[in-house]
DNA sequence: GTCGATTGTTATACTGTATAGCAGTTTAGA
DNA sequence: TCTAAACTGCTATACAGTATAACAATCGAC
């Protein structure tokens, strides 16, 4: 067996993963903002009116984890919360959310085309398609 | 610009990082080791003798926290360290961390095939390309 | 031979993530 | 309709991973 980590798919997209997290944080420090919070927000972006549950849901976050995540999101007045029944409550972007959201995105931007930019030309195409095929999203 | 998570690699390449550790670990709980472990293993492996400074620059962990990781390794008698200078300490598996590398290899290498399986087989032979260009290791 | 760099180490802190349990609420079925 | 199960947000807590600072001992280069 091939014993070289180096040429090992899983350890390589590990790494791969644990740089670009590190590189993406320290863009994003300029708005003071984590690369899970982006996420958030763009999801919240997309999908007004969505339950902390649901968000949890989709972007893999435990019930109990997104607590103080909303809470410091709420406290820097990027979001609000609005009760839509007795449990749920549904997250919506305020203005200044949608405002620093913009400015995240030129970040995520920025940061997504230098990833790109890594992969020679030809293979480029592939990219999303098997980081895609790899996540198996099915099971996560 | 794009505003859907699941079209941009980075938050792609985050995700599937993320759910295929979670899936080694689950895996690797068998032979008690974590996917860290292995890869620190299998380096020593390669190369007996290696210091843990030098082993810790390889894997990108640091030296303050590669302490409590050969401690638990030696700990379980998997490797050893002889005193090579003054400062550095040699590393090197004991033939029970040779045997216990064996089976956590094992489960590595059925672990790797599965994760390519999830990829059409047209484009297998573009995931370690991809993945190491975008882990683009001169900069990590 | 001295001074800067390196090694292993301790202590510490912060982030991310996981579980268990709770009160209140909703929902589905007997 | 009533009840049991499932769900929501939340608290408390624990653990893994990772980061920095500082230290003593040692090494290496000039």
């Amino acid at each position: 067996m091939n014993d070289s980590l180096v040429e090992l798919p899983g350890y390589v997209l590990r790494r791969a993963a644990s740089t670009s997290v590190a590189d993406l944080n320290q863009r994003l420090s300029d708005v003071r903002l984590r690369h899970a919070d982006v996420a958030f927000l763009m999801l919240i972006n997309a999908s007004a009116g969505i339950t902390q549950s649901e968000a949890g849901r989709i972007l893999d976050i435990k019930r109990a984890n997104m607590v103080p995540l909303v809470a410091r999101l709420e406290r820097r007045r990027l979001l609000n919360r609005k009760q839509v029944d007795g449990r749920s409550k549904a997250l919506a972007l305020t203005a200044q959310g949608r405002a620093t959201l913009t400015k995240a995105r030129q970040i995520v931007g920025e940061f997504e085309t230098d990833l790109m930019q890594r992969v020679p030309e030809t293979m480029r195409p592939l990219v999303l398609p098997i980081l895609t095929a790899l996540w198996n999203r099915t099971d996560d």
